[in-house]
Formats: C-alpha cells, sequence, structure tokens
DNA sequence: GTAGGGTTAG
C-alpha cells in the first residue's frame, strides 16, 4: 500500500492489500491529506472517493462521516446530503456534521430537520450546540434560546461553544435585561467566566441589549464594562466589542476612555470611533482623529475613508473631501475589489450632497464593479436634486433592489409632485412581495398627500397600524401632512396629539397645517407651546411661522419672529426666510419696509426675494416697484416662465392693459406657454381656459359679475370672515384688505357650475385653497345646490351643501 | 468588531 502526495492536488492511490482493514485505514489516510486542504480539495476528495466506488469498498463509519465533513466543508452541500441519505442508521457525527453544514450554507431548516429526526437518546453536547449556533447564525435567538433551556433540563452540561452560539443568538433578540443577567448567572456557575470568547459575547450581549429602546442603557453598558475590565484576558475582540459598544450607545466619552487605555490601537477601534463622531455630527472631531491617525502613520482601510468623506458631505468639508479622494488615487497603488466598491460608494454620496450630482454620476460610471450600495447611492443622488426621469432611468435599470431602493424611489416620486407614480410603485413593491418598512410608509402617505388621496391614506394609516409601525415618527409625521393637506386638520391634530413621541418635524408639520388652513392665530398658538416644552424651533419652523404670519396678516408678530430667529435661536435667516419676510410686508402694502430690508440684507438679493417682492406688488398694483423687481427676475432667471405671469397680472391688477398687452407680446415671442392668470379647467379631456384677470375677456366679465352678485349674499350668511377678506373683483375692495381670495379659484368655481353633474373634474396649477376660498367655495355649493370637487395638485376638496369634506372621493 | 445607500416638516 503506498499513499504519495506528489503536488497539492493529486494523489497517488496504489492498492495492493486485499485486507479490508488495510484498506479501511488506507483510505482514512488518503480523507486525511484531504481534510487538510480544505476548501480546495473537492476533486481530491473526488479522486478519493471514486477509487472507493470502483475498488468495491462501501465507506462506513469514520471514514463515511469524515466524506461527509470533508464534502461539507469544500461547499458540496450536495454530495454530502447524498452520502448521509444513503446511511441506514446515520450516528450522531454525520448527523452534526450535517447540521453545521446546512447552518453554514444558510438552510437552516434542513438542519432542523434533521435535529429533530435526532432520537433523544443519541443526542450529545455538540449536536444541540450546532443546532444552537444555527438558529443564532439564522437570526433567531428565542429558538437558540429555547433549546439551551431543553440542553439544560436533560442534563447537558454547556461548555464554551454553547455559550457563545446561545449568547450570540440571544445578542439578537436582547431587549430584556433579565434575559442576560440569568444567562450570565448561568455561565458564572458553569465555570466558563473565564473563558475570553465566552466573555466576549456576554459583552456583546450586554452591549446589543443597551442598545433596544426598551431599557435603561448606562446599567447594561456598566455590567459589560465591569465584564471587560475584570477579564483575565482580553484579545483583540474585547476592546472592539466594548467600544463599539460605547459608540453604538451614544457614549463617545465611555468609548474614548476605553480607546485610550488601548495599547495598541486596532484600526477597527480607529474606525469605529471616528465614525461615531461623525454620526453625532461632531465633525471636526472625526476629521481631528481622522488627522491624527494618519499622521502617526497607521494604515487607513475602506472603512475609515467612508467614515472621513460622510464626514466630508457637509459641505464645510468639500474641498477636503475633494482633496482626500486625490490623496487616494495617489496612494492606494493595487486596491482591492472591496476597497474600491466601498471608498466609490462613499464618494458617489459624497459629492451628491455637496450638490455635484454630476460628479457623483462620473465615479458611478466609472466604476468596474458596483454593488447594490451603488445604485442606491446614485438612485438617491438624482432624487435629491430633483431630477427624476434620470432617477426612473436608474431605477429601471437597476439589476438587483432592495427595500431601500423602492423606497427612495417612492419617496424621490412623491417629493417632486409625481404621487399617483408614488403609490403605484408602493403597490408594485408590495406585490414583488417586498414588506414595506415605514420609510416606504411614509412616503406612499406623501404620495397621498400629493395628491389629495385621502381614502387611500386612510387605507395606509389603517395598515400602518395593522403592521406594527404606528409609532414610526415619520410615518406618522407624513400622516399629519396628508390629513392637513387633504383638510382633515381634526385628524391631523388627532394623529399629532396622540404620538407617544413626537420631534421638530412633527411640530413643524401641525404648526404648518393649521398655518396653511388659515388658522394663524391657532398655528402661533402651538408654536408657543413648542417654546414651552422646550423643542428648539429650526429653519423650517420658522419659514412656516412667517407664512402662518402672513397669510394671516400678523406683521407685527411676524417680524418679531423674525428678529427673534437669530437673536433668541441663533438660527440665520437665508434668503428664503427673507423671501417671507418680504412677502409678509407686500401683502400688507408695506412695500418701503420691503424694500428697507432689501437692502439691509447681508447678501444679494437673489430670485426669491424679487419674486417675493413682485408677488406683493401684483397683488396690490404697485407698478413701479413690480417693474423693477420683474426686470432683476428676469436677469437672475430669463427662462422662468412665472414671472412673465407674475407681471401680466400686475398690470391687470392696476388695470394698465397697455402695459398687460404688451407683457402678453412679449411673451408670444419668447415662446412662453403659460397664459397670465390662467386656470384649467379639464372636462373629459377637453380643456376649458379661463382668464382671470383680463377684464376684456367675456368669460371672465361673466365670473366678476357673477361675484359681485353673490358678495352682499356671502357676507349675508356669514360665509365672509368679518376681517381681512376680499374677492379679488374691484378695485376699491382690493384696497380694503390685506389679503386676496385668488380669483382663479373663482374662476373655476364659476366653470364647475356649468358642468354637467358628476363630471371628471380636474383643476391644474397651484391653486391652493386656503380658509378664505374655502368659504367662498362651501357658499357656493350651498346657492347653486350642487356638489363642488375641487382637486388642486395638493389636495381634495368635496363641498356640498355649504360645508366641505373632503373624504370618501377615492 | 468598523463604513457606504432611505423617511417625515416649508
Amino acid at each position: 500500500m503506498r499513499i504519495a502526495l506528489t503536488s497539492p492536488t493529486t494523489l497517488t492511490l496504489n492498492i495492493l492489500q486485499t485486507d479490508t482493514r488495510a484498506v479501511a485505514n488506507y483510505y482514512a489516510a488518503a480523507l486525511h491529506l484531504c481534510f487538510h486542504q480544505i476548501p480546495t480539495s473537492y476533486s481530491l476528495t473526488r479522486t478519493v472517493h471514486a477509487h472507493m466506488i470502483t475498488s468495491g469498498f462501501n465507506p462506513r463509519g469514520h471514514i463515511l462521516n469524515r466524506l461527509i465533513d470533508i464534502y461539507c466543508k469544500s461547499s458540496n452541500l450536495f454530495y454530502a446530503l447524498h452520502l448521509f441519505d444513503n446511511i441506514p442508521q446515520p450516528d450522531i457525527i454525520a448527523r452534526t456534521t450535517l447540521i453545521t453544514a446546512h447552518s453554514a450554507a444558510g438552510n437552516t431548516k434542513i438542519a432542523k430537520e434533521i435535529f429533530d429526526g435526532t432520537p433523544l437518546s443519541m443526542r450529545d453536547r455538540v449536536c444541540y450546540n450546532a443546532m444552537i449556533t444555527a438558529y443564532s447564525h439564522s437570526c433567531d435567538g428565542n429558538a437558540a434560546m429555547e433549546l439551551f433551556r431543553e440542553m439544560r433540563l436533560l442534563g447537558f452540561q454547556p461548555d464554551n461553544y454553547t455559550f457563545t452560539s446561545v449568547l450570540s443568538g440571544l445578542a439578537l433578540i436582547a431587549d430584556r435585561e433579565t434575559h442576560c443577567q440569568q444567562l450570565h448567572c448561568v455561565v458564572l456557575k458553569s465555570g466558563t467566566g473565564f473563558v475570553t470568547s465566552v466573555v466576549n459575547a456576554l459583552i456583546s450581549v450586554y452591549v446589543k441589549c443597551a442598545s433596544s429602546p426598551l431599557v435603561v442603557a448606562s446599567s447594561l453598558m456598566s455590567s459589560a464594562r465591569r465584564l471587560f475590565d475584570e477579564m483575565p484576558v482580553k484579545d483583540e475582540l474585547s476592546w472592539t466589542t466594548i467600544i463599539t459598544g460605547y459608540v453604538k450607545n451614544d457614549d463617545l466619552d465611555g468609548a474614548r476612555q476605553v480607546f485610550d487605555g488601548m495599547d495598541v490601537k486596532l484600526v477597527v477601534a480607529w474606525n469605529s470611533i471616528i465614525s461615531g463622531y461623525v454620526h453625532k455630527s461632531f465633525l471636526h472631531e472625526a476629521l481631528r482623529m481622522f488627522r491624527e491617525m494618519h499622521l502617526l502613520g497607521i494604515k487607513q482601510d475602506e472603512f475609515t475613508y467612508t467614515s472621513a468623506f460622510s464626514a466630508c458631505s457637509d459641505g464645510r468639508f468639500y474641498r477636503l473631501g475633494k482633496q482626500l479622494h486625490g490623496y487616494i488615487i495617489r496612494t492606494e497603488n493595487c486596491p482591492s475589489q472591496e476597497f474600491l466598491i466601498s471608498v466609490n460608494n462613499s464618494l458617489i454620496s459624497f459629492y451628491s450632497k455637496c450638490g455635484m450630482v454630476d460628479d457623483a454620476k462620473k465615479i458611478f460610471d466609472k466604476m468596474e464593479v458596483r454593488d447594490l450600495v451603488s445604485g442606491n447611492a446614485v438612485l438617491s443622488a438624482y432624487v435629491n436634486a430633483g431630477r427624476i426621469n434620470e432617477a426612473r432611468s436608474i431605477f429601471s435599470k437597476m439589476p438587483e433592489r432592495n427595500l431601500l431602493t423602492w423606497t427612495v424611489m417612492i419617496s424621490g416620486f412623491s417629493q417632486n409632485g409625481f404621487g399617483e407614480e408614488g403609490i403605484k410603485l408602493f403597490n408594485q413593491m408590495r406585490s414583488n412581495g417586498l414588506g414595506p418598512c415605514d420609510y416606504a410608509y411614509a412616503g406612499a402617505i406623501t404620495s397621498c398627500s400629493v395628491i389629495a388621496a385621502l381614502e387611500h391614506g386612510r387605507q395606509l394609516h389603517a395598515q400602518l397600524i395593522q403592521s406594527g409601525f404606528d409609532s414610526s415618527l415619520s410615518a406618522s409625521n407624513a400622516l399629519i401632512t396628508m390629513y392637513a393637506r387633504c383638510s382633515v386638520i381634526e385628524d391631523a391634530s388627532l394623529v399629532f396629539h396622540t404620538m407617544s413621541c413626537v420631534d421638530s418635524v412633527s411640530w413643524n408639520a401641525m404648526i404648518a397645517a393649521l398655518g396653511q388652513h388659515g388658522k394663524g392665530a391657532q398655528a402661533l398658538e402651538l408654536f408657543n407651546q413648542m417654546l414651552k416644552e422646550e423643542i428648539l424651533p429650526d429653519r423650517i419652523t420658522f419659514l412656516t411661522i412667517l407664512s402662518a404670519c402672513s397669510h394671516a396678516g400678523l406683521v407685527r408678530e411676524g417680524r418679531h419672529y423674525f428678529d427673534s430667529m437669530h437673536d433668541l435661536y441663533g438660527i440665520t435667516p437665508g434668503e428664503d426666510h427673507y423671501g417671507r419676510l418680504i412677502d409678509l410686508l407686500c401683502r400688507a402694502a408695506m412695500f418701503s419696509e420691503a424694500k428697507d430690508v432689501i437692502d439691509m440684507m447681508p447678501f444679494e438679493p437673489g430670485a426669491p426675494i424679487w419674486e417675493a417682492l413682485l408677488s406683493g406688488c401684483r397683488l396690490h398694483g404697485n407698478v413701479d416697484l413690480g417693474a423693477e423687481a420683474a426686470e432683476r427676475l428676469l436677469e437672475l432667471t430669463p427662462h422662468h416662465d412665472g414671472t412673465y405671469v407674475l407681471l401680466a397680472n400686475m398690470y391687470a391688477t392696476a388695470g394698465r392693459w397697455d402695459e398687460m398687452a404688451k407683457v402678453r407680446k412679449l411673451m408670444r415671442d419668447r415662446g412662453v406657454k403659460k397664459e397670465p392668470g390662467c386656470s384649467w379647467i379639464e372636462v373629459e379631456n377637453s380643456v376649458h381656459v379661463f382668464l382671470v384677470n383680463d377684464i376684456e375677456h367675456p368669460e371672465v366679465q361673466g365670473v366678476y359679475e357673477y361675484l359681485k352678485e353673490l358678495l352682499p349674499k356671502m357676507k349675508k350668511l356669514g360665509y365672509v370672515p368679518d376681517t381681512k377678506f376680499a374677492l379679488h373683483i374691484t378695485e376699491s375692495e382690493q384696497q380694503e384688505s390685506n389679503l386676496s381670495t385668488h380669483s382663479e379659484k373663482l374662476a373655476v368655481v364659476f366653470g364647475l357650475l356649468k358642468l354637467p353633474v358628476g363630471a371628471t373634474v380636474r383643476v391644474f396649477k397651484n391653486l391652493r385653497i386656503c380658509g378664505d376660498c374655502h368659504n367662498a367655495f362651501k357658499f357656493m355649493s350651498l346657492v347653486v345646490g350642487r356638489e363642488i370637487v375641487v382637486r388642486d395638485g395638493k389636495r381634495f376638496h368635496h363641498f356640498k351643501e355649504g360645508q366641505c369634506s373632503c373624504g370618501n372621493y377615492w
């Protein structure tokens, strides 16, 4: 008999004897050689196995087990299983081998079948260990825990392996303090409390349990720390487990303390701390450590770089990010594929977040190998830049998608006003078998608010509750806005007031809901309540507040809040805030004050400022100032059609028809498609157009006459509020008031009244139904005795018998 | 044991 290993993959087989015992020994030795070449020994093993078959040798017992083991370990489960199935009475070793192999291959179900098929009398500790590992591996912590209990009840003594597996399984379901402590006791009693791997696993359970929202993190982290401090032997894992534990529990000082005590600081530890600083937005500190690491000559890896780019995505560090990009290209001579994918992915997101979408796309295009994250990153780059068509095209070409991909696209649609497509995509995602997460729900709900699909929104709300996501902040915040935009402000309020925890987004949403419904005073009341509860207002809160003041004509209050923004809350007003302030002043016809604000602004006025001024001038027919604003606006954004429309309407409001005619000629010459002061009403594919401010237009004349007639009746029935309401019909009435009900809307009503009952009506354009308009519509429905339905791109309103409801329409 | 891709408010 001769066995020779001539090369790593060749085995010379030579059988000279027929003594079965000797043959068995011979094969055992051959398999021993194969075993030591796992995982590349597959063909070698096949040769030995084939040899057995041709020579009539029937492998049994430990030889068969070894063969199964090798097949399993060299990723050939198929052969292993085939062999196993032909064993009349497989012993515990064969079974355990297969359980381990199936578990490693991710097939817990088969592992469980084998385990369940193993008689109790045959089971041993190793077999239990294997099955517990299988459960932990498949993230089934409960099953792991249960089997651990069963094992102990049956009198098996757990060992290191048992504890490590059951602890790693338990880490998945760690949300109960008692669980950890019980297991801790068992570990101590078993005498394995000094084994490094077991203590590491125990620390890991404490750490994960501390991250659970249901427990007090600090005491669990202290237990973990005590375990760590008392460990007789610490390995790399011990250090990183405790450091990342602190980082995950937002205790960067704790992490830092342990980190500083490390003799040899591991790259993983650096990375973990740096990423912690980035997540907590301590960007300077993150970058400081990054630099320190670099100066100390520690080799930085893809994890370090991705955190660094994430820090640089803030915009303040754009140049640094660019430099780092160049540095990596220069110094990484032979980067691995993993390195390239990770770093490029983070570069895509870096460039995109700094507003350089095309640079982000360039990185994506240049990548030789991409993964799902690359696709998602470039998709969200386009979505955030509002380039929805490019996003759509990326989405359709993506070779694989996950929940995140769908969520990005759904919210991309909703953010860009494509509500129907958002809802459609959400449904498609579900029919593809992907369970929505709360972010996806938030996107779908926002889609509903975009098209005012109240009934659909209500259904989603119900499903949200059913699937247990109703505690989700983002979904609830989206619900507030959905109900508000569908004019069911009571439901918006109900969602807000029943939320178990709210954030500034929730407050902003609710304040905006009130402000948009003309309830300016209530909006301010809620804002003050927010301050009382010590929630810090942010930039958006102030935008909302300024709008609310503007709509309610609360000039003094608006100015006060504008000033307090900087003085009390340290928020520097941006151009958008100045825009709202100017809007506020102009609506109150305080033009010289508005002009003063523009002159004193710390930056050059841009398009939003001039636009606010122009709209104010349009409202009051302030032709001179308006013309100046329009001129500036046309210099800055020459292709923006809205400017022409505003300008034309301004002249119309002032009754300067010659100038208006000039603007309209200009519009025709420059190919502007929009009509000044128009509303479109589409009825079963035909479109009626009403030119509202063009007094000479016969349809508009009709509207004006009609409204003039109705106004006294409205006042009599109380549909006109006491103050600050005006139908935009006569010059004198306009001057009386700070506000104007958009005459476009009234034109729409006028048009609707002439339509057959039940006709499908879609109203395009940005016709927001403010509180005043609401009253006018209610009144119309009462007077003319028919239902009026308005879909204004944002909301859906159903007026009937002098009331408005927005339900039961979709 | 570490990273990179998401949401909601104007």
